[in-house]
DNA sequence: CTAGTCTCTCCAGTAACTGGAAGGTCAAGG
DNA sequence: CCTTGACCTTCCAGTTACTGGAGAGACTAG
């Protein structure tokens, strides 16, 4: 199948997938006489598979690391666990940070009137040196 | 003072002022006569504010707005609280989907053995067409 | 006078694409 | 046979918010 296919078939768009290509992520299947990419059912997977641990937030490195594993039939499951574990150790350390961020922000809000007058409670917080 | 006084006084790596000179969000009060920027007061509170509000996740254009009504005696604290509240409901946004991401990955994670064996649910997981 | 520390500008790179221009390819219709 | 339109190609630039480094000028202490 042509690129546009491929695209269509894995939910990722032309662009990314052209992109992928060129950084040796995932290489088509080769080229037609005139040049275009091919894709058959096994690049098709790995674009699939690249999609779908990209929306889980692994970084295109991490991809790359992953679809080395998931192309080796005789990986162990503990060098993925690893992976995902980092993973989910970031997530876990974002999401503090969001709280933390959540929490003070949301006390400025909750402080500041909304209304014409010029006092704000969140721009004298920001402007406070600390 | 000069750039490197600022950077220790306002917490931003010099490089990071002198981006921020650029791009036209904090202009130095001036410059010396070897053409070195000058910081006073006003620039440094300035520096120090956008400090501030990046740490709350304010993008770069949010914080133009923000110093605007900083430096806008006149403003109204509803302007504020309007930014302010379209970054609360980004944070709100990114938290769910975080923890959409953990509750996800933590799951496989949890089937996943980690032993030396092959089998692994995370990588069946992200090769599964969905 | 020199060594060392600032400072300056400019260029390139980061992550992961996205948009657009210029041009080649292919199938269908008139 | 020619054209139209939908594809496809490559290459370049832009996005966000910096960061690193080169090369060169300025200033300070000894």
């Amino acid at each position: 199948m042509k690129i546009s296919k491929a695209s269509e078939q894995s939910g990722l768009p032309v662009k990314t997938i052209r992109y992928y290509s060129d950084i040796g992520l995932v290489a088509s299947a080769g080229r037609s006489n005139a040049g275009y990419r091919r894709y058959d059912q096994t690049s098709l997977q790995k674009l699939i598979f690249i999609r779908r641990a990209r929306e889980f937030g692994f970084s295109i490195e991490e991809c790359r690391e992953l679809l080395g594993l998931y192309s080796d039939n005789a990986r162990s499951s503990a060098d993925v666990k690893k992976i995902a574990c980092h993973r989910l150790e970031d997530i876990r350390k974002k999401q503090d940070e969001l709280q933390c961020l959540y929490n003070e922000l949301s006390h400025l809000v909750q402080n500041c009137s909304g209304d014409d007058r010029p006092d704000c409670p969140i721009i004298a917080n920001l402007a406070d040196v600390k």
